[in-house]
DNA sequence: GCTATTAATTGGAACGTTCCAATTAAGTCA
DNA sequence: TGACTTAATTGGAACGTTCCAATTAATAGC
């Protein structure tokens, strides 16, 4: 019968040893003669056998699976697939798989896979939280000592580690960055405003507006969906004030992407008519016509050095929730109309 | 010790009873007293229990994990992170949970994702295959009876139900409608030349050229990566034949994408200057500029289908092998130039 | 050949949970 | 009150693997 499950008494048997050489093989045991290592390990490939990874859990001592958990808010924003895919660079060097779980910013749903993958029995936890996360939807897990990190969005509160961008120096030099250029009407396009990202964002805008001298007009701050289809509506939006704003720093880089849509189904063209800055560098911010001026958080460093923070914390047994702040980098290029930038000129921003 | 593990044994003892009702109490069994199960439950809540599906799975008879695996070849691509949204809204109303690994397109990656996932017990799996996945990769999982559902990308040979695009229709009515505006000089762009996808794609490609009774040109046949990036190249070495094209049939949306930015960046306007026509519908076709002329699959619905055909392969115990080749939809909008083409007409290509 | 040391292998119990037969408790009826 | 039936709870063994002390095998030295 294919479909049984193929168990360690099975491969014992069939290579003539006991149970216990077989799990010696299976530690990697240094006390397994060399020929016996080689029966045991070619029964192994000839029947087939697939550890039980629970099992082992059960009796290891302080076991521990090789998966790390990463939940994100919203996977079709390409900033979240990349942020994946630096964690993944990392974990797989040190022996671990990633297990992606995305919530579409449910709680109910966040707080499904979180227990799921704690069943499961995950070594570490890297979350985006959904919108309204709280300290408290984190309390179990943190109460239970399983390393957490918590990315993008911080959970005030929250006993864990995260690791957020500079997002008031991010904005407040993209504002200073359009003021240089000469803008005066300047929007702040897309988000959702019930997120702290948000309002860090919104601060850094608004401090560099006072700090330039330009009054503040809160009839150019439009939030919308933070996605591409969010900034064509916030940009229609913009466009139809009575002010008339010739810039914007965007939410995000999707934003930016809709608004240089949203310009476009206008007539109008980014970069020459409306300057357009983003903000987390995502790798389509360098192919896009224009290129996208943006503040650079580049999403796949992030997850790197989120996955190293988790691992430092699993690797340390238990440590002290540490609260990183990533320096982002105003990265220039055609979005914003400057047109004689240097696209290799990066005014850097942070630490 | 707040890190120690709760077991029902904790429980028994802190609710006096003894851990076969604990058991119960997990399973929902109605032999229960409703007393007891309150105090049983409030326990739990108490002591944060966290259930342990490992050990929990070793003694249940036929006990699978509520988790099912998906493997994407490159969540980059917008066209997978839809995909695994349409999954997840399948398998949460089953009560399932999606764990989604990236592979890169690299098979050793994709060999370690899923024994990883198989040591965890999945109860089946959604496969992108990574470049060059054969038959044999897939022996040994295909062997244990765990249901496999093959999506986007077939295996030749392997014995496991499939769920693919109709590609061949899809770039074959791309064509005609080209012809159909005009067009005599289509190229074909993007995409890795050793994958089956681009071998249908591109046939079908051909078939359209032949049955127009257009020339073929194996100089308008311009593989690349299959990313917005590789579609700035293509195009502009489509440009730079002797043969100058007028419109090209894109591998997929990404490769349309950048195509149309690869135009504007050579002063071209997509849409009036060059027609383009790509492949998927992700959601940012509708909202592009211009909005994208498309093969719709839809990779949402996609999702949804592969997710539908692994539940029912995971209900039924075992099946056999469904092949399904999913219809796909024309559907006109700008980038093709049909100026005064209405973009909720939609041509039907499929059953 | 015998003794001591080292190398290699083994058997039994533990881990957290489930299952099932056995036991106990509660309710009903005469 | 006792007998019978139903409801509720329980104890022990199983599941696959690991760990550790015990046992066995091999080697070296005299």
């Amino acid at each position: 019968m294919k479909n049984e499950r193929v168990t360690v008494i099975d491969i014992a048997k069939a290579a003539g040893v006991s149970k216990s050489t077989v799990s010696l093989v299976l530690q990697g045991s240094p006390l397994v003669n060399d020929g016996t290592r080689a029966k045991v390990t070619a029964v192994m490939r000839e029947l087939g056998y697939v550890y039980n990874r629970g099992a082992a859990n059960l009796r290891q001592s302080g076991a521990k699976s090789k998966i790390l958990g990463v939940v994100v808010n919203d996977l079709t924003n390409g900033f979240f697939a990349e942020l994946a895919v630096g964690v993944d660079m990392v974990v797989q060097s040190a022996g671990f798989v990633q297990f992606l779980s995305n919530t579409s910013e449910s709680l109910d749903r966040q707080s499904e896979v979180i227990a799921s993958m704690r069943e499961h029995g995950i070594s570490g936890l890297i979350l985006s939280p959904a919108r309204a996360t709280t300290a408290a939807d984190l309390k179990p897990i943190v109460a239970s000592g399983i390393p957490v990190v918590v990315v993008v969005r911080n959970v005030p509160g929250a006993r864990v580690s995260s690791l957020v961008s500079d997002n008031q120096q991010g904005t407040f030099a993209g504002v200073q960055h359009l003021v240089s250029l000469g803008h005066r009407q300047i929007a702040f396009l897309g988000g959702f405003n019930d997120t702290a990202v948000f309002e860090d964002r919104l601060h850094g805008y608004r401090a560099a507006i006072a700090a330039c001298g330009l009054e503040p007009a809160d009839a150019l701050i439009i939030p919308s969906a933070p996605s591409r289809a969010g900034g064509v509506d916030a940009v229609g939006r913009a466009l139809a004030t009575d002010i008339k704003p010739t810039a914007a720093v965007c939410f995000n880089d999707a934003v930016a992407f809709g608004v240089c849509d949203g310009l476009r189904a206008k007539g109008l063209e980014p970069g020459k008519d409306f300057a357009v800055v983003g903000f987390d560098d995502v790798i389509e911010a360098k192919t896009a016509v224009p290129a996208l001026t943006t503040i650079s958080v580049d999403p796949q460093a992030m997850g790197r050095r989120a996955a190293q923070l988790l691992l430092k914390q699993i690797n340390a047994g238990k440590a002290e929730a540490e609260s990183i702040i990533s320096s982002v980098r105003l990265v220039v290029r055609s979005s914003c109309g400057a047109t004689d930038a240097d696209p290799s000129v990066k005014v850097e921003t942070g630490l």
